[in-house]
DNA sequence: GCCGTTTTCGGCCCGACTGTTTTCAGTCG
């Protein structure tokens, strides 16, 4: 059984949280915890890596002790510290992490106190009244308990990007229209444009903060308030949706955005940054001694540490500080840059509008082209399209082109690439169209060399432009199947073909990384909709945040270019 | 357990809120 880089970040995702309960050094924790994010994020099989004898000592947060553990882990699928720790800790004490409220000391003296391993046994011993009196508990945390554990609540319940925006959106317009508000802003991982969130950050600068208070937790849809300080307060909405909120002067609005906009791992680099140069960086500003010297903008909060701002979505910690001090920021692309799309369907596949509809719903988002792309025969769920009413598409989009004037509609395809590889349809329908994008849709149990095998063949096709939602991963619902990533895109560099990022907000796919992969290895990405209706051009936006997450630039985003340079990039690959 | 424009040893980001406390630990972000 291959061992894949979210195989190992797990596993030393537990061994910090099994250290942490075992009262281990913290940063040892945290060096643990912070290889699992280098690893997560790497773009790279470690497999192959130590393979072509690569020096792992040389990723960041990778030691001499940890490269070990790496190849160990590679060679033999586990870890004995690992194993050697679950003789202490259980590892079913990872699930009592995440029940709201619990942390490393509560769950150890829970369980040595109480034998208390499970979910389960925990509520029991909740509900009978034996959690109360163990020292640093109480009749309150006991309830808080008996509550979360009742609900099914978990601090590890995420929420679409799309969803929080439509619940976020309309609250940060309600709190905008509160009187002595100056600025409502959402910040954290919303505004780092992560493809899901686990709360909202929203970031108020205004005069009176009681105000602002009262206002927040009168909100018609909150379910909750668990918890209103002076500054801070959390609520849970009727969606289950946690809002956090905080409150701050003007003054200290920038290095508060800052603060709440994270990541984690990028706000504690850039607060050494400034330790080194005798600075105290904080949300309210940065320090000399008592002396605020920044703050009021995130811009002079890098410039009180020598950077060049640098934008939420790179704020990973993945090479973003490296790349700044050098200044080598990549200029990202923005949604203003599409100029077309080139995944649309219509009703006469599963869309659900017409095709002049469509167009100028695409015309009313400002796009100047846009390619029909309904499914093909096999996906006969979806009415996918035959030879036959492919053609009478065909004729209908060139009599409405004749109409038209100031956008150009595209003839394409989301074929179906079948399980040997090979295409849904004939070679001579293809090649009478402007693109071809393919899609897998069925088959998803392949094992990774026989699915990359097939896909590779797909893009082998004499006709060929685009692979659609690469990964084939339903956010929150489907793991992607299992694909040599790297392999497919290597192969598009070699066929000059094209990968897509699906702009849908379950799909986003491309990933990050991979969107990074692809640009490094100069294949360029299609930022499409993948739209079924009018409204779903506006979930655009979202595939800009995540290609920006990639460090996309507009020249790395196929449907950028004009029409007449994306006409002669596409017949590239129709032949 | 990692890391080095102070350092190969001695550091490792910083603050708010709650509940159980009689001055603070635990959790969270």
């Amino acid at each position: 059984m291959p061992v894949h880089n979210d195989d190992i970040a797990a596993i030393f995702d537990e061994l910090a949280d099994l250290l942490e309960i075992d009262e281990a050094n913290p940063f040892r924790v945290r060096a643990y915890r912070n290889a699992a994010r280098t690893v997560r994020s790497l773009g790279t099989e470690l497999a192959e890596m130590v393979e072509r004898g690569d020096d792992l000592t040389r990723l960041p947060g990778i030691g001499k002790d940890l490269a070990a553990k790496i190849v160990e882990i590679l060679d033999t699928g586990r870890a004995a510290a690992l194993t050697k720790l679950h003789k202490e800790v259980p590892a079913s004490l990872e699930e009592l992490l995440k029940v709201p409220g619990l942390g490393p000391k509560r769950v150890k003296a829970l369980y040595q106190a109480l034998g208390v391993k499970t979910r389960k046994q925990l509520l029991a011993a909740a509900r009978a009244g034996k959690v109360r009196d163990l020292e640093g508990f109480g009749e309150k945390t006991e309830q808080r308990i008996i509550d979360n554990l009742a609900a099914e609540r978990s601090s590890e319940r995420r929420f679409l990007l799309a969803t929080a925006a439509h619940y976020g959106e309309p609250l940060l317009a309600y709190l905008n229209k509160t009187k002595g508000v100056d600025e409502a802003l959402i910040a954290g991982s919303y505004r780092r444009a992560r493809e899901t969130v686990g709360d909202l950050d929203i970031l108020v600068s205004a005069r009176d903060h009681a105000e602002v208070m009262r206002r927040f937790t009168a909100y018609d849809e909150v379910d909750e308030v668990v918890s209103q300080g002076e500054t801070r307060a959390t609520v849970l909405l009727r969606s289950g949706l946690q809002v956090d909120l905080r409150v701050v002067d003007k003054q200290s609005l920038g290095a508060a955005l800052h603060y709440f906009t994270g990541s984690k791992a990028h706000n504690i680099r850039v607060r050494r940054l400034g330790q080194q140069r005798g600075l105290k960086v904080n949300e309210y500003g940065v320090f000399r001694g008592e002396e605020r010297i920044a703050g009021a903008t995130e811009a002079s909060v890098y410039k009180s540490v020598d950077l060049p701002y640098i934008p939420p979505e790179l704020r990973e910690d993945r090479g973003e500080l490296e790349a700044a001090r050098a200044g080598r920021l990549p200029r990202l692309v923005e949604l203003a840059d599409l100029k077309g799309d080139l995944h649309v369907h219509t009703e006469a596949s599963d869309g659900q509008r017409p095709l002049a509809a469509m167009v100028e719903a695409a015309r009313a988002a400002g796009l100047e082209y846009i390619a029909i792309t309904e499914h093909s025969r096999h996906l006969a769920l979806a009415h996918g399209l035959d030879e036959k009413r492919l053609r009478a598409q065909l004729e209908a989009i060139d009599a409405l082109n004749d109409r038209l004037e100031g956008i150009t509609v595209l003839k394409g395809i989301e074929v179906d690439i079948l399980e040997d590889g090979s295409l849904d349809l004939p070679e001579a329908v293809l090649g009478e169209l402007d693109l071809v994008v393919g899609a897998v849709h069925s088959h998803f149990g392949l094992s990774r060399k026989k699915q990359t095998a097939r896909i590779r063949r797909a893009m082998d096709a004499r006709y060929f432009s685009i692979l659609a939602h690469p990964s084939g991963r339903l956010l929150l619902e489907r793991e992607a199947y299992d694909v040599d990533m790297e392999a497919i895109i290597a192969h598009a560099a070699g066929r000059g073909c094209f990968l897509e990022l699906d702009a849908q907000p379950r799909r986003l796919d491309l990933t990050d990384v991979y969107c990074q992969a692809a640009r490094e290895a100069g294949v360029l990405v299609a930022l499409d909709s993948d739209a079924h209706g009018e409204g779903d051009f506006a979930n655009l936006r979202f595939g800009v945040g995540q290609a920006r997450r990639g460090w996309l630039e507009k020249a790395d985003v196929l449907n950028t270019r004009p029409l007449k340079a994306l006409r002669r990039l596409l017949k590239g690959t129709m032949s």
